[in-house]
This record gives C-alpha cells, sequence and structure tokens, in this order.
DNA sequence: CGGCGTTTCGAAAACGGTTTCGTAAATAAA
DNA sequence: TTTATTTACGAAACCGTTTTCGAAACGCCG
C-alpha cells in the first residue's frame, strides 16, 4: 500500500487536494506550471493513486472480466491474449474467471459483477449454460457483455464468433472425398451454441453428400473421463465402425489418439480424423492432424474491441450484432493427405 | 451498477446503515433475529455490496495479480489453473497480467502493484530480467510477492520451483544413456533462474559423464522467430552436428520438429530431443516426445497457499524459503526408447 | 474606473461502505 | 434495590479520490 496519498502531496505542495487532483488529471483549470509542479512533486514523493477511491468516486473500475470454461486449452490461451493486447492498449486491467464448465459457478460470477466490480464482461459459456438468464442480468444491471466463441441466444448483445456450420461441413465434405461413409460427429453437450451450430453443419452436409445415417453418428462427452473413453471404446469396438470423426473440441482429441492406439487402429487408414483446435503441435503429431483452426487470437481481440467500443459510449449499450471470423480447414495425414512434408 | 446500496436497504428494513453493514459481516455485535431480517431483506432487493467502498475502507482488496511472461504455454495455463482453485476457496479474485517477456512491461506492472490494487502477486519473471529491483519494491511497498517457476535471486520472499538442475541432469543421463555423445542445450536468455539450473544440470551432466565438450554446445533463442530457426539450422547443418537436444522451454520445441522435418533428420536416429514441457499431445507427437513434465498445477497452487499464508498474517509477511516440487522424466521415442506402445 | 469574462484555485460534498465509540436497555452481580 | 456488566444498536468519522461550485485575481473594453 502506497502510504503516500494525495492529501500528502497536496500539502507537500502547499497546494489544494482539489488542485493536485485536477493537475494530475490535466484539467484545464489547471495552468501549466503548477501541472508541472504536481507532476514533479508526485513522481519524487511516489506518489500511486488509490485506483479504489478513484473508482469509488468515478464509478468505473478500468477493469474487465474474462470468464471462460477453462485455460488449459490452445483456443483460450490465445483468446486471451488477443483480449489483453487491447486491454493493455486501453490501460484497462483483466480479471479471468474460469467456470471449469459448471453453470452454477458461472451464475456465481456473474452475480458478483451486478456490483460493478468491472465495466465490462467478455464470456465464453459453459457447456451446461442454457438460458442465459444470469448473463442478461448483468446486462440490466448496466455492465455491457459480450460473448466471444461460445454465445448464448437470449440476452441481446454482441458476440464474435467463427463460421462453426460452414466450417462443420467443410470438414465433413474432406472427410468424404478422403474417402469416408460413416463419419462420427464428438461433441460436448449440445446445448452449446458451437456444438449445434458444428453439428448441424455436420448433418447439412451428411444430407447433401448423401451419406448414410447410422448409429453412433453423435458423441457425445461429459466431464467424466472414464465414461466418455468408455463410449469412445464402444463407439470404435462395433463391428461396423466409424470411418471418420469430427471432433469438436480440442480436449477430445487425445481420447481419440489414446484409443486408436489402444485399439490399433490406423489414422487415417481405418479412421479419418479432423478437430477444432488451434494446437501449434497438431503438425507434428502421429499422425499429423488435420485442424479446423479457429482464429482464436483475433476472435478475442475483436471481441474486446466490441466490448472498449460499448464501453467509450455514454450509454454503455452495446450493438446487438454478430460478428463472424473465418475459420480455416488445415488438411494433414490424419484425413489421409499426402504422406511427406506435414506442416 | 447494482443500483441498491447499503443505505437504500437499511432505509428499507427501517435500521441504520452500521448495522445492517455488521449484520451483513455477521457481526457479534448483531443478534440473530435482525441478521437473519437483514440478510433476507438483502436477498429481496438483490443487495451487492459495493466492491470498491469496501476495499477502499478496508484496505484490502480480495484480490491477486498473476503476472507471467505468457499463457499460450501448457505449463502456465496448468498454473494458473492452480492458482485460480486456490483463490477461488479463498474468495479472492486474480487480475492476470501477461509480461510477453519483456522487462519493461513487468515493471509498469509492479509500479501499480505500490497502488494496493492487488494484496498480493505471484509472479514467474520474464526472460530480460535480471535484478528484481522492481519487485523488491512491490514487497517494500508492503503487498508479499511470491515467485513460482521463474524466480530472480535479489528480493528474499518465499518462491516455488521444480528440481531444474537435478531434471536437466537426469535429462541429460537419459540422452548418454541412449546414445549421444554431444548433446546441445537449447534455452532463453540465461539470467533466467530456469536457464540457468538446467544449464548447470546439464554441464555438471556432461562433466561427470564425461562428455567432450563441444561447439553450439549452447544455444540461446531470443524472441525473433526467423533468427532463432536460422540459429538452430545453423547449428543442426554443420558436419558434425549435435546428436541429442535438451529443450528448455515448451515454445522452442516446434523449431526443433519443424527443422527437422525441413532437413530430413530423423528423431531419434540422428537427433534425440527431451524438452521441459507439459503439453498433453507429447505422447501423440512424431515422434513422442520425451519431457521433463513439470507438475504445473501444483506449482501454481502451491505458490498462491505459501502467498494466502502471508495474506492471513497480520504482518502480511512472508517467509523467506524456497519450495522444491518434483519433475518426471518421461521417457518417450524421440529419445529411441521403445519404438511400440507410445504413452 | 466599473463592469464583465477568464483563469486558477480551494472548500466541501459526494462515492458506499466499515469501524469506532457512545448509549440505552437488558441482564447479572452485590 | 443499587451497581456493574453485557447486549444491541445508531451517529458520525473515515478510507482517498473526484467534482461541483464559489470566489479571488486578472485582463479587457468602453
Amino acid at each position: 500500500m502506497s502510504a503516500v496519498t494525495l492529501k500528502m502531496l497536496a500539502k507537500h505542495l502547499s497546494l489544494s487536494v482539489a488542485t493536485v487532483s485536477k493537475a494530475l488529471a490535466d484539467s484545464h483549470e489547471i495552468r501549466q506550471s503548477t501541472k508541472t509542479l504536481v507532476i514533479e512533486g508526485a513522481r519524487e514523493l511516489g506518489y500511486v493513486g488509490n485506483p479504489y477511491a478513484s473508482s469509488l468516486r468515478k464509478r468505473a473500475s478500468k477493469t474487465i472480466a474474462v470468464v471462460l470454461p477453462e485455460v488449459a486449452d490452445s483456443f483460450f490461451s490465445e483468446a486471451i491474449n488477443g483480449i489483453e493486447s487491447v486491454a493493455l492498449q486501453e490501460g484497462y486491467h483483466v480479471l479471468i474467471y474460469l467456470t471449469h464448465e459448471h453453470l452454477a459457478r458461472e451464475q456465481a460470477i456473474m452475480e458478483e459483477f451486478k456490483s460493478g466490480r468491472v465495466d465490462g464482461v467478455l464470456v465464453s459459456v459453459s457447456e451446461e449454460t442454457g438460458s442465459g438468464e444470469h448473463i442478461r442480468r448483468v446486462l440490466d444491471s448496466g455492465t455491457p457483455v459480450v460473448f466471444f466463441d461460445r454465445v448464448c441466444d437470449g440476452p441481446g448483445t454482441a458476440c464474435v464468433i467463427t463460421d462453426d456450420f460452414e466450417s462443420s461441413y467443410r470438414a465433413v465434405v474432406h472427410l468424404a472425398a478422403s474417402g469416408c461413409r460413416q463419419p462420427t460427429f464428438l461433441a460436448t453437450p449440445t446445448n452449446l451454441s458451437i456444438s449445434m451450430n458444428r453439428l448441424k453443419g455436420f448433418e447439412k452436409a451428411l444430407a447433401d453428400l448423401g451419406l448414410p445415417r447410422h448409429k453412433d453418428e453423435v458423441l457425445i462427452f461429459g466431464k467424466n473421463e472414464a465414461e466418455n473413453m468408455d463410449l469412445l471404446r464402444a463407439a470404435l469396438s462395433q463391428p461396423r465402425p466409424p470411418d471418420g470423426m469430427l471432433v469438436c473440441v480440442e480436449k477430445h482429441v487425445t481420447y481419440v489418439y489414446q484409443l486408436c492406439a489402444e485399439l490399433r487402429i490406423c489414422i487415417p487408414d481405418a479412421l479419418k480424423v479432423i478437430a477444432f483446435t488451434n494446437l501449434k503441435t497438431a503438425q507434428f503429431m502421429s499422425p499429423p492432424l488435420t485442424t479446423v483452426s479457429q482464429p482464436a487470437f483475433e476472435i478475442g481481440k475483436t471481441a474486446a474491441a466490441a466490448l472498449f467500443r460499448a464501453l467509450k459510449r455514454a450509454s454503455k449499450t452495446i450493438d446487438e450484432e454478430v460478428i463472424v471470423i473465418k475459420s480455416a480447414l488445415v488438411k494433414r495425414e490424419s484425413t489421409g493427405s499426402s504422406p511427406v512434408s506435414p506442416g
């Protein structure tokens, strides 16, 4: 705690606190000569303003919150980078909250935001989140919220997403072109927007391509690792197992590679795999993983920019808009493309 | 901003603000019946206390800061998980700051902390950081700081690290046992504690094993990707290139795999590779990567616990202690172990 | 020189809680 | 019954800023 306050600085300079405060804020009411005097005195005494006194009075915290399911994920960590880059530039601080995919936790976090602790919120909802009523309440309390990647239908606000439907569609087309007749969609619970849209793209592609519907066409993974493994193992151990797999979220990739090793299923010969992921090591995997690479940094940056646009308005209101940033399908050997020169 | 304040709640209950405040704080001065009355009223009106008013008066922010070089790294993201787990449990908020390996940024961040914005700081210093004078100043201002992973010699405080020297030593022993005669150490600038200790372990092992010293025994990577590539390419393109590589930080792994693909250098036949990393995909890489796996979550958790021990003291002082949590050498094919059953 | 508009600054009231201290009532001790 | 002590609450000061508003001081013009 910086022991030196405005009052002390004022006394040291034989000025009033009002004058010093205004001088430090570069107010037009103060003449240049005293401003420089104050600046100098502040530097000399090592004055650092108390942010809480300031926030209390100004009703603004210079802080935003980022709430997301987890941080140990290449998409989210890159998105944080994007967010941080603009927060830094705007002179804002960023609080981070992890929901670990639990709705209850997400609700508790949002409840806190009604206090005005943060000026704005960036959120990627948990896989349990449905209605978004808790987020609506935050918006109602006057703090702008923008969704990124995983959005929520209820609250009308800005969201920055990728072209989930189209990416998924393209992925299935690529799987089919690589010889798949029976691809499986591996997803989180489908109340999640991204799962829903990716699933729709998957199904539309299936229909358009005239691929036959089959059992285990869609596998839903929950939070229990063992159960997920069992589910996937069962699907892959069938008489007519799937010959392609579209993995909806990064952390499920390891299940697939793990089980294929265990069950001696050769990728891509017996099973072709595509995953939504930003893993830098995808190209060095065995075999190199075909990915739907999302512009994670860009999404974070764009979402943050949208938030700050709202914060700069007097009304703090945010446009109800959907910003779509395209993902790229990066073809590698896990779908049977050229066996040499990965990358 | 929650429109309902303590004063309004007090008026609604026909009580004084003092009583309501104390009731919500579960003070012994207030009888149970009025406490429940207040709780009920607060719930009814949706009262959420203003954290800034509270922080200002109590001189405590219920907030800690985590400052680290980057977040897109499996070690740091897992460490954040560990930190968040205990912050949540303690009811604290966590601010995140990224230095992107820049000392100037780190100094600016630390300067801010003199304001009392946070009650404590967890820091993993940038690769440019030397003296730690800026961190000393934060400690002097009364906010406890604990280092994790990347420490700094100057300031006397707690730090939580892994057994860098020993891990490095064991890694070299393993490289030698796998047939390496000329291993190279790939590092960040060595003013970094981890680089220094890992380098010392590397060199001690070289000496103990009687391995000959050679040119390009140590390669220092900076921030420029192209330069790093050139440096490594030059080393690997020599007449007598290194036959082993100990990679000090995760993000450098891709350079090695990339260049080996480009230069048609076979891992592990021509070059054996070990890296300090927590990548979940290490076992699925081509070839599966031998790693020194750090207990990242545990390190984060332990560092946070140490910080909270200090925060619970009246003095806020922190023991000058070094907590070492051991890493594990996980042998895989990149150092030539059994070519089947990776994992 | 008086009136008027600008500068430039200070006193004081916020901001929304917490905490100290005083006090009245209730209870215990004598 | 009187006195000491506890219990339960409220008035007001306080945390460290920002901001409103008033008031000197100054320059300008007629």
